[in-house]
DNA sequence: TAGATAAGTTACCAAGCGGTCACTTTTGCA
DNA sequence: TGCAAAAGTGACCGCTTGGTAACTTATCTA
């Protein structure tokens, strides 16, 4: 019956428990992204084209794996040179603002990441509060005192404020909002998001009133 | 070993069917809010004091209770004098956007409404698509016309481009972001919300460096 | 190449869950 | 006051689900 030439031809593939292991982190970052974390195990190992139990082997338990899900996505993709680009006094604060949101959305707005982080910010592992703890410390607040300098106020040490730090939320928030309507709530974007993020920043700095209309083309690296 | 005084008194009270529904929905708000949907209907009818066969004397699934729950959430807090607000010239659009959001916000950002949006919007059951259909049309689309005559452009009726819409978008998430902070990301929010949402349209006109940061009570009303 | 070890599978458990049904208790009304 | 209809209960069904264990198959190495 087997049609193998003599040789004994293995049915079935082993993995080596590394690459297993990275495979399901992978796979499963990309399914609870889809089916939110009550996505069952056994639907998980399915599209890997092994039993369930495969999972249990190399997990102790969905918690755990779900907890690597969370290491996978959130922490590679932060970029520490976003931290000193924030401070760099050779470019603008616009400048650099809009540099930092264009490399942000390109590295962070995608279906996984955004869905991820919406699903446990709802379920509240405490995760996505320590995720924007980073965002605040490396970058909200070290925006909030270079715009004291960039408007030309007097030299102070003192921290930002409440309203200094709430202006840069509101611009995180509207940049991030871009990327919740495209994968959460599933709006066509009819515009590419680079775009998007540059006008964003664009309209933060100068205001509606001020500023015409660009085309989707929006340049402001200047 | 009853104490009563001779007449029979129930051990137990009945619920009119049409009381006990409302009951039931409230609650299930609430929960659902809390647990996400795939909260079971055992806990929900516990906090009722009540078996949860009684969720499926009046509801024919859990399907059909969340869909009440849906319409209970969504449509019942929709007013429909914003959209008339929004076209009121007598106002400048900065002060009727000013009004809209801060009514908004007062009807909408609560626990219950915001994280079940999201929730849904997660789920995409296509019903957040079509409460941000509403939106759009009535709020984002005429903003959109409006800002034109604002800036003293000649007078056009060609629908708003992709780029004019966008601009109101980037507003609405940033005023919604405030939301999200609160209830999905479970930020404590220093600032009122009020204050917060008069801020973040003041900016959306001025821009950043044409204004200066202001305290909480931010005035915008003129 | 034998056999130890690691990888994978099948069958199973026990708890959880949506949903149903026959029954009891309450209540409105003739 | 008595009784039929409405409201509520508890036990149960069957499927799902996280997790386990005994077994089979592949792979590495002495």
């Amino acid at each position: 019956m087997t049609s193998d030439t003599g040789t004994k031809a293995p049915r079935r593939k082993n993995m080596r428990a590394e690459e297993r292991e990275k495979l399901i982190v992978t796979e499963a970052v990309r399914f609870f992204a889809e089916s939110g974390f009550e996505g069952q195990t056994r639907e998980l190992a399915k599209r890997m084209g092994v039993s369930h139990a495969v999972i249990y082997r190399h997990f102790e338990s969905k918690d755990a794996l779900i907890e690597r899900v969370y290491e996978h996505v959130y922490l590679k993709r932060w970029k520490p040179d976003w931290e000193s680009l924030v401070l760099d006094r050779n470019l603008t604060l616009r400048q650099r603002l809009t540099q930092f949101y264009v490399e942000y959305a390109e590295r962070v707005f995608d279906y996984d990441w955004v869905r991820i982080f919406v699903s446990s910010g709802l379920k509240s592992y405490g995760l996505t509060e320590r995720y924007l703890d980073i965002v605040r410390s490396k970058i909200i607040e070290p925006a909030a005192l270079e715009l004291r300098r960039e408007r030309g106020e007097p030299e102070r040490t003192d921290p930002p404020g409440v309203d200094e730090l709430e202006l840069f939320w509101g611009l995180h928030g509207a940049v991030f909002y871009i990327a919740i309507r495209k994968f959460v709530y599933n709006m066509p974007l009819e515009i590419d998001v680079e775009a998007a993020v540059r006008n964003t920043v664009a309209n933060f700095f100068d205001g509606t009133l001020g500023r015409p209309i660009e085309s989707s083309l929006g340049d402001c690296s200047k």
